[in-house]
DNA sequence: GCCATTTGACCCCC
DNA sequence: GGGGGTCAAATGGC
């Protein structure tokens, strides 16, 4: 059941962030239809099943997306559901919708690796960071073409190196909050030798400064024409919600689901869960839907907000990713 | 003075 | 041994 709750939220991630995307891929047919085949591999695997009792995850004359999002999903799983794997697999649909990121790998690290206990103890650690995300995003078209791409996180450069066999050198970039957050998140930024107009851009470790209550919380930067924001700009919170009012209805997509539909539907969409994160409709945008103008206050709740409240907020005293699945972890670790 | 960047040196690990 | 990741002193900007 875990698994069919998390399929089909991973799904609406899928379909939130092709709705966020959609200003940048309105001329890019190609890149839309793939985002749509992984949005439809998910739910064709989730209506399998639904109606068979497993996922078709294996076949190999599925689409590639769906192979590698259902391996994500178990790894996911098998691995207790940790957020850092989860913005890894979500930012993973962005690279197998083909809208950005292009190359997601990421890295499981055993933490009980004795072999690699024994020399951790040294200041000077590798290749234990956790999960390593790889992505490639434009360069600059004007302005500074050296700095690198904004990812809404603040970053502080501590080396450069040149890299054999590289034209470009490799500049090593840790969280600007890692002292006051142990934030250990770093990223590395690279020059593609045969495209210099791209960054490789690599993402070790996850942000915990923006899950801490008194972290400082910065708005996603705007999505520059053409480029996609990676995940971590996306799980950014939303700029705010209002929880003093209530809503009747929300919304699906198109769809219009009643609060009896989704109470119903499964314990993760507990309303009252849902309006702690957040989701009560008046006024609780996300900034691009604010400047759209789509959906006005005192109107439906969208996809897009709905899992911003479930997946972003940080409206309360704990994460809100791990208010809805602390109760698959305590499932996870009885097993 | 504080903070970010630069850069040579150090050190891990393949 | 060498490539690559990190440290930390020096430097510069605000």
């Amino acid at each position: 059941m875990e698994e069919t709750i998390l399929l089909i939220m991973y799904g609406c991630k899928l379909a939130k962030d092709l709705e966020e995307s959609l200003p940048n891929l309105a001329t890019q047919p190609d890149i839309l239809r793939k985002s749509c085949d992984g949005i439809i591999g998910v739910f064709s695997n989730l209506k399998e099943l639904l109606s068979h009792g497993n996922i078709n995850f294996g076949e190999p004359h599925e689409l590639q997306q769906t192979d590698n999002i259902g391996a994500g999903i178990q790894e996911w799983l098998r691995t207790g559901g940790n957020i850092y794997q989860a913005m890894d697999l979500l930012n993973a649909q962005a690279v197998l919708g083909g809208i950005g990121p292009e190359i997601i790998q990421p890295v499981d690290v055993d933490p009980s690796d004795s072999s690699r206990a024994s020399s951790s103890q040294s200041k000077r650690r590798r290749k234990d960071d956790g999960y390593t995300t790889v992505t490639r995003v434009a360069a600059p078209q004007m302005g500074n073409l050296d700095l690198p791409p904004e990812d809404g996180y603040t970053w502080r450069k501590y080396g450069q190196k040149e890299i054999f066999g590289s034209k470009y050198p490799r500049s090593y970039y840790r969280c600007t909050h890692q002292k006051f957050y142990q934030c250990p998140a770093k990223k590395q930024v690279q020059r593609l030798n045969h495209d210099p107009s791209t960054f490789e851009v690599t993402y070790r470790g996850g942000h915990t400064c923006h899950m801490s209550s008194t972290a400082p919380s910065t708005a996603a930067p705007p999505v520059e024409q053409g480029m996609i924001p990676p995940i971590a700009t996306m799980l950014q919170p939303p700029l705010s919600y209002n929880n003093s009012s209530s809503v009747n209805t929300t919304h699906w997509l198109s769809m219009e689901i009643k609060p009896s539909v989704l109470e119903s539907t499964s314990p993760i969409f507990d309303m009252q869960m849902f309006r702690e994160l957040g989701g009560t409709g008046s006024s609780s945008t996300t900034a691009g839907t604010l400047a759209s103008g789509r959906f006005p206050d005192n109107q439906a709740l969208p996809v897009a907000d709905m899992a911003n409240a479930m997946f972003n907020s940080s409206s309360s005293s704990t994460n809100g990713m791990e208010n809805i699945f602390s109760f698959m972890d305590d499932k996870w670790n009885a097993r």
